[in-house]
DNA sequence: ATGTCACTTTACAAGTGA
């Protein structure tokens, strides 16, 4: 069955021993990245060849950066997207693999609620939704995944009330996220998951936010009907949050599994 | 609710972004 993992990886270079262990403990047919923080030209494209993956980056230092790695080639590459109100910054890397159309993202953060670059976050989610609503066919296979940096509602914050109107679970920012969708794309993690909270993917490294729970759900993967419709299983490799599980640190994020039919 | 991490710089500590 086909497989996509999304993983925000919070530099590539510390976590290339995990991203190469994911690969083999999940075998994914495509993977997207953020925050691979490396420029094209030091992209381990080779290490990841020798693990049976053609590779595409789109990399920026010292922030940023994305990447799409699949078994088979992928074509039609395209990095950012036209009007990106921040075409400064590796955020947006789509390619075709095959059959499918892939996209990796990864959003703008906004920092807080009424910040400049909060504001630049709002416009950034509304281009981007523009360019997907208009670049693709919802009757054509594709999948939009990587770190949107919005919870989109309250079963996807471990706190509500904490984190009610706060930079990566306000209102406005949940619009944005409600107009993707409107381009015919489901959300993968919420149609498996059903009316529970979670699951999350991403907890603070700070204050042991992981080992206590206080999760967002801010790693979405987002599907046109092809997809969404053939859906298996979406799941959070939490175990890659750990620090014990392994070599060297882990990312702020855990993977999301995506498999269908 | 800020207990960390990754990256940068005329670098041996402090600022930044998250």
């Amino acid at each position: 069955m086909p497989r996509l993992v999304t993983w925000n990886v919070n530099s590539l270079r510390q976590r290339l021993p995990r991203l190469l262990a994911l690969l083999e403990r999940h075998a994914p047919d495509v993977v997207c990245l953020q925050e691979t923080k490396v420029v094209d030209e030091e992209f381990p494209a080779t290490v990841l060849a020798d693990a049976g993956y053609r590779s595409v980056s789109f990399g920026q230092r010292p922030f940023n950066g994305v990447a799409i790695l699949a078994r088979e080639e992928p074509t039609e590459v395209l990095r950012g997207f036209p009007r990106d109100p921040a075409p400064d910054s590796a955020r947006v890397l789509s390619a075709r693999v095959a059959d499918l159309r892939v996209v990796s993202v990864y959003a703008v953060n906004g920092k807080r609620v009424g910040d400049p670059a909060y504001e630049l976050k709002l416009a950034w989610l509304d281009a981007l939704a523009d360019w997907i609503g208009s670049a693709f066919d919802p009757d054509e296979p594709l999948i939009v995944a990587g770190d949107f940096n919005v919870a989109p509602d309250d079963r996807d914050v471990h706190d509500p009330e904490l984190w009610r109107g706060q930079n990566l679970a306000s209102e406005p920012e949940r619009e944005r996220i409600r107009r993707l969708l409107a381009a015919g794309l489901v959300d993968l993690g919420r149609r498996a998951a059903g009316d529970t909270t979670g699951p999350f993917t991403w907890w603070d490294y700070r204050m042991g936010a992981f080992h206590r729970g206080w999760g967002l759900r801010i790693d979405l993967a987002l599907a046109t009907r092809p997809i969404a419709d053939r859906l298996v299983s979406v799941e959070v490799d939490r175990n890659e949050r750990k620090p014990t599980s392994g070599e060297g640190k882990p990312s702020d994020h855990a993977p999301v599994v995506v498999t269908w039919s």
